[in-house]
DNA sequence: CGGATTTGACCTGCGC
DNA sequence: GCGCAGGTCAAATCCG
């Protein structure tokens, strides 16, 4: 229901130089949070690094994730504990909202991201894509959802932070680490 | 053949 | 207590 009215809060880190705060049409309803509207040119990877550098800094373990909400539900299934059933309980997830102009749903962040669900949601014509970081120690989700009323603007909820390099920035990286330590051995 | 996606079923929490 | 909405699982299917 009214998964992200009242306990429910997404962390937002402050916007990005670039990127500007707009009003928040989130999913019909008025999102607790603000949501920086970002243009698809937004090198995304290294903003959502930024921002989690900021969230670890900032936030306490737990500031989110009231004990029973929104992500409480789901989770389910006695049938199916075997894979993901161990870690029922979401401690302190902190959650990040974005929106993106993009007409393309995926938004390629450096990650790799496997979908495992997609749901239709009430007071929007698009249904809600749900991806799990496909990296095996890593337990970061992502909701991506697009706007009924503007259907050029996708909103993109990260929850979790990944405990693993963004694989795109590491292939990039590797090289010039190579080089550096090549040229550091003299 | 292995990994990713699709899709229907199932579970839980919340509001009425 | 019931029904609704959201979130997740897992088998089937697709694709490189």
């Amino acid at each position: 229901m009214d998964s992200l009215e009242g306990e429910e809060q997404a962390q937002l880190a402050p916007p990005a130089s670039g990127s500007t705060l707009c009003p928040p049409p989130y999913v019909g309803q008025p999102a607790p949070f603000p949501l920086p509207e970002l243009t698809s040119g937004v090198d995304l990877g290294s903003l959502f690094q930024l921002l989690q550098q900021q969230q670890q800094q900032a936030a306490p373990v737990g500031v989110t994730e009231g004990s029973g909400s929104a992500s409480g539900a789901g989770g389910g299934r006695e049938k199916g504990k075997g894979a993901f059933g161990g870690r029922g309980k979401k401690v302190g997830r902190p959650r990040f909202a974005f929106q993106t102009k993009s007409p393309n749903d995926i938004l390629d962040d450096g990650y790799r991201w496997r979908k495992y669900g997609q749901k239709a949601v009430k007071n929007s014509a698009y249904p809600r894509s749900y991806y799990r970081c496909t990296h095996h120690t890593c337990n970061v989700k992502k909701q991506v959802q697009r706007l009924s009323k503007d259907t050029g603007i996708v909103v993109t909820t990260y929850e979790g932070i990944h405990n693993h390099p963004c694989e795109k920035l590491m292939e990039a990286l590797t090289p010039l680490l190579k080089q550096i330590q090549f040229l550091t051995s003299f």
